[in-house]
Order: C-alpha cells, then sequence, then structure tokens
DNA sequence: CTGAAAGCGCTTACAG
DNA sequence: CTGAAAGCGCTTACAG
C-alpha cells in the first residue's frame, strides 16, 4: 500500500515560505507580469522544495485552457495490433503537445454514438481543448459536431471541399500512379487491388486512384477485391483473385499488412511474388524489408505527421490561423523485390 | 474558423431552470443524496436541454480525483511501428476504464530525467489519479517514486519480490520451457537465443529461462546474440549466428518482429526457416500466420492484459486492496511451421 | 428533503 | 512593483 496522502501543498503555503501574497506566487508561474529575478528565483525555489506546482483543476477552472487535446478513435481493438498509424502518429503529436506542456487524452468508441456522446461530454465538461479528427468516413458527421460544439481541431486526412478545418495529410496519388504506370509500362495487363474499409475515405480513394489509371490505358478494372484493412480478409481476397479465370499477373494492397497476408497465400498457391505476381503494399512498415520477398510499398511517414498536426494544433489554439489550411507530406515508393524485375533487366 | 465561444452554461444556469437550487442539481449529479425521482428528472431535463455537464476542473478543484490515469512510456518512438503490446494494451485499458468514466493520459519521455520530471508533475498538478507502470527496468526507480509521490499505480508485469503494489502479467517460464524441450526431444542441440534489450526485465527473463532449460541438459548456452528488439538488430545477430563456425540449428527470438527479421536473413543465407533452422518467437503478432513459413509463437493477449490492468486500478482507487496482489495470465504456444517438423513425421 | 453559505486552489483586475 | 479581495464552477457540511 502506498503511504497515506499527506496534506495537500497549496499556493499559499509557497507564498508564507517565500515572503510574498498568493498573487505574486501565481504571476511568478504565469511568466505575464514582471517581477525582480531574486523575487522569482526565491519562490521557485520555495515551490521546489515543497515540491508544488500550480494545481490543473484550480488553473482551469477560471476558463483557462485544459491544456489537453482529445482523440477518440472508432476502431475495432483487434485491428490495432498491426496497425502502423496509430503508436507512431501518437508519438509524433505527443512528442511536439507535451513540450508545449499539453497532454493528451484517448477513447477507443465502438460506434458513432458513442463517438458523439464522447465529443459532448469532453466539451461540456471542460476536459480537452481541441480534438484530432482522423480515419475519415463518408459524410463524416463529426465536422457538423465540431462545429456545433465550437470545438478547435486538426484534421488527419484530405476533409471534403466544404469543410474548412485545418488538416495535414499524405498525398499519394501520384505516387500511386506512377508505381502502377511502371507496371503497365513492363507489360502488366491485369493489375488487382485489394481495397481496404470501404467506409473509410482513404481506401475509396487509394482505389479510384487505381481505377483511374487502368481505365486511363484502357485496361479492365474488374480485379477489385475488398480485404477491410484485415489479414483474414486479405487472404481471403488474394485466394479469390488468383484463382479466378484470368488471374493477375500483379496486385496493389491498400495496406502493408494485407500485401505480408497475400503473399502467403501466393506461396500457398505456389506462386512466385516478384515474378509471377508482382506486389505493393501501403504504409512502410518496418517489418517490409524483412518479408520474402522485401516488399514494396508506398512509405508515409506517420511520426512526422503527427508532429505536423501537433504543430497545427497549437498554431490553432494560439489563435493564429493555419496558413496553409492544409498542410500536406508526400508519401514516396519504396522499391523493393515484391514488386517485380526492374525493367532494365 | 470554428463559431465563436459561447458563454459557458454553468450550475446556476440549470438550477434556474429547473427551479430548484444549485446543491439540488449538484446532488442530484452525484447520487449519494435521495432526491424525488421527479426532481431528478426534471433536473437531468434542464442539464440536458442547455446541454450541461458538471465541469471536470471545477469538480476536482474539491480535492476529489482527477479521474485521470497517467501512463508515461520510456520508448524510442521508432520502435512502436510494430509493437504489439502497446496499441492493445491501450485499448484493453481504456475500454474498462472509460465505462467507469476514467480517462487516460499518455506521455513518451526520451529518458529517466525526463520520466521522473513527468511523474512529479502530473502528481503535483492533480492531474492524474494513478499510474500504469510498464516495461520493467532493473531496479527500476519507479517504485521509490511512486512511494515518494503517495501515488496509486498498476504495475505491468513481475514486480521484485520486496515491492508490494498490484501488478498484472503473463506467466510465460514454463511454457518457454515446454517448447524448448520439445526441440531438444527432437533432437536439437545447438539452441540459440536472440534476446530483446537487456536493461528490460522481460527480456533478461525470456534470456534466463533458455539458458536454464539448455544447462539442465547439459546443451552450450554460447549461442546468444541481442537484437534488441528491433529488426535491424535482429537480422544482425541472426547473421552472426548462423555464419559461426557452430551453427545453431534452432533459434528462440525474444519477440516475433525480431523473428521474422531473422527469417528473412535465413532466406538469403539459403537457409529454409523450419527445417534448416527451426524458430518460434514471441508476442503472437497477428501477421505470424501469414509469414512464410508461419511462424510459431508463444503468444499473450494484451488486450486481455489491460483489460485486468483497468480493473486493478480501479478497485486499488477505490480503496480495496488488490487481491491477489499479483495477478497473472497464461502465455500459450501456437505451433506453426517455423517450429519445425513434428516428432511423429 | 432542500436551500444558503462556505470553501476548494488558483488567477486577475484593482488599488495602493 | 505587489498585496488584498473577488470570483471561477462546483461540492458539501450545516441549518432549516
Amino acid at each position: 500500500m502506498p503511504p497515506a496522502k499527506r496534506r495537500r501543498v497549496t499556493i499559499s503555503d509557497v507564498a508564507a515560505l517565500a515572503g510574498v501574497s498568493k498573487g505574486a506566487v501565481s504571476r511568478s508561474f504565469n511568466g505575464a507580469e514582471r517581477l525582480p529575478a531574486s523575487t522569482v528565483k526565491r519562490i521557485h525555489d520555495a515551490a521546489d522544495q515543497l515540491g508544488w506546482r500550480p494545481n490543473a483543476a484550480a488553473r482551469a477552472i477560471k476558463g483557462a485552457p485544459a491544456h489537453t487535446i482529445g482523440f477518440v478513435l472508432q476502431r475495432d481493438p483487434d485491428l490495432l495490433g498491426l496497425d502502423p498509424f496509430f503508436p507512431l502518429f501518437l508519438a509524433g503529436l505527443e512528442r511536439v503537445l507535451s513540450q508545449n506542456a499539453y497532454s493528451i487524452t484517448i477513447r477507443f468508441v465502438s460506434d458513432a454514438t458513442e463517438e458523439a456522446r464522447c465529443y459532448k461530454d469532453w466539451v461540456a465538461e471542460g476536459r480537452v481543448d481541441a480534438f484530432i479528427v482522423s480515419d475519415l468516413r463518408d459524410d463524416d458527421p463529426r465536422f457538423a459536431m465540431l462545429d456545433d460544439l465550437g470545438s478547435a481541431a486538426v484534421v488527419i486526412g484530405e476533409p471534403p471541399a466544404d469543410v474548412h478545418r485545418p488538416s495535414v495529410f499524405h498525398t499519394s496519388d501520384e505516387c500511386i500512379e506512377e508505381v502502377l504506370e511502371g507496371w503497365i509500362t513492363r507489360g502488366h495487363t491485369r493489375i488487382a487491388h485489394v481495397m481496404g474499409d470501404p467506409n473509410l475515405q482513404h481506401a475509396r480513394r487509394r482505389r479510384d486512384v487505381w481505377a483511374r489509371v487502368l481505365e486511363r490505358h484502357g485496361l479492365s478494372t474488374d480485379a477489385l477485391a475488398v480485404g477491410g484493412f484485415t489479414e483474414p480478409g486479405s487472404a481471403e481476397a488474394t485466394r479469390e483473385l488468383l484463382t479466378a479465370a484470368e488471374r493477375p499477373t500483379a496486385i496493389f494492397y491498400a495496406n502493408d499488412i494485407m500485401a505480408a497476408a497475400g503473399m502467403r497465400v501466393m506461396s500457398e498457391l505456389g506462386l512466385q511474388t516478384g515474378s509471377d505476381v508482382a506486389v505493393f503494399g501501403f504504409d512502410g512498415i518496418p517489418l517490409g524489408p524483412y518479408l520474402s520477398p522485401p516488399l514494396a510499398t508506398i512509405a508515409c511517414d506517420y511520426i512526422e505527421l503527427g508532429s505536423i498536426a501537433g504543430q497545427v494544433l497549437l498554431e490553432e489554439l494560439a489563435g493564429r490561423p493555419a496558413d496553409p489550411e492544409r498542410r500536406t507530406l508526400p508519401a514516396r515508393f519504396v522499391e523493393r523485390a515484391s514488386y517485380g524485375a526492374d525493367a532494365a533487366s
């Protein structure tokens, strides 16, 4: 058992020890007013000696910001196990925010109702100053909700054109296009796509880019399967694609995890990834280079994404309008053996 | 830009609308006192109508709990990308806590100094009621710190014998022993171990179990390499082991990610995982069954671990001493092709 | 059963 | 430059 809680040290104790008023102590901790350096030092010494810091709750009650950012995720917990986005983004975000004395509070919810309640409660209770809005959906209800609540937020992903909220996202369309074109140049004519969760905006977007490139070259877009961002889903989708009458010779997977699961199916079917079936994924998981064969991928920098999101949020909370409103990061292609032989070879 | 913030709705507004005193509103939201059901309903209707909820800061200022749990992680952000523990544990923990109106606040720190400051600050500022202590280290300074702070906590991992704090952890010693014995039964005599970060308690523990089993059977424990829980580290360690004079025929990796990286090296060296070199890992990452060959592993249930940690914490905060003080979860072996042919075959 | 009042630990105009 | 005082939004003994 921990020792019993001692009496709380308050600003009065510090003021008494330093021989000044509570006001002076408060001011010395809030920097705005000018105090003689010697007084500030005396106060801070007293505070350190007593282990005192301004109580966060007492501070926030004056209407001051809670210095906390809310991050509500509507995700199947089981899908979190290998998703590189969440932990890396969080680490990048947290790093920037904590340097500015902001904390992050996280909630996992299971549906949109719970999600809405969480947003409302946190605002009403004054727990958070702003939200992280990620995993954009079709007709996403969160934008209207944020407007209703009058709450600040940064959007991770590309918001609809009529939404004017600061946002940060990777641009990958061109990169995906080039990589698919590369396959076409090398003679691939049946190029499949295993897509992610159709409810998510970025999953649909990757599919659209894929379809656009194929159509531009007069190729069929029949070979589309839904993997839903899960390993079993992708394995099934891959099996379906590879046992169909017209087997694709190349597959673009909406993420690396699905690509890895797909590659396993290929080896089960006696197909060589990279030669019989070319493959690339998306995300750039650290394990990619260690798969057999190493997995080509469109790599994103999720730590950087989180860190930019943090900066944008701090600017917004400081009252400076985000400029530009939409900030982008380039995804980049990492060519590895699974992409297939180079045109030169 | 979000619309300007409206005037805050306070308990007085709700009291006025419901035609009662502030005290009545407060009591109706804190359940303790008995109010006529009709009054409670009238108050709650008024609150809903105004979108009011008790302000968290104002509540906490009375010395009431912050209803927040602190989770401080000292980790290299880059290592978070594929670590299954963190996101799954967090999801399990959060689920239990949020059902009891607790939030989690997370901080990533880069060294022990920053860590210590974070613990002290959060307690002094009254931001958290308790901590999650994970990734136990040698002579871990956090136990003394928590005692000093008089703070509640739940330990994830097995604490030193003299530490009396509620804890939750997987027991895997027996499981690892049996699986290693299985290899010995099948005739393996050179069994290597690629260990994790030597500063972490569980990494050393896995190594010790491995060494104990080998010694018990009079086998050499020379084939030990340090992978540090990273893919490149493990690749290098594996290469070293497999190109040594006496090549091991089996390798136990301290986690699945390192095993996957090691398997890649095997294929580069022209060795067949499962026949030339048998392998198993630790964690049970979802991708395991999709590696080539599928990866045998000692699987842990990190969602469940988080959820039990949450329950233990809630009990502790409710003043009920944890019973038992140390709660365990069995890790279990998942046999897959990388483990090698079955004795029967 | 319920209201009026004091007080939680801070911050911040307002005097001096 | 600095102190005394009011007040933030709530909770909680204390009266009635």
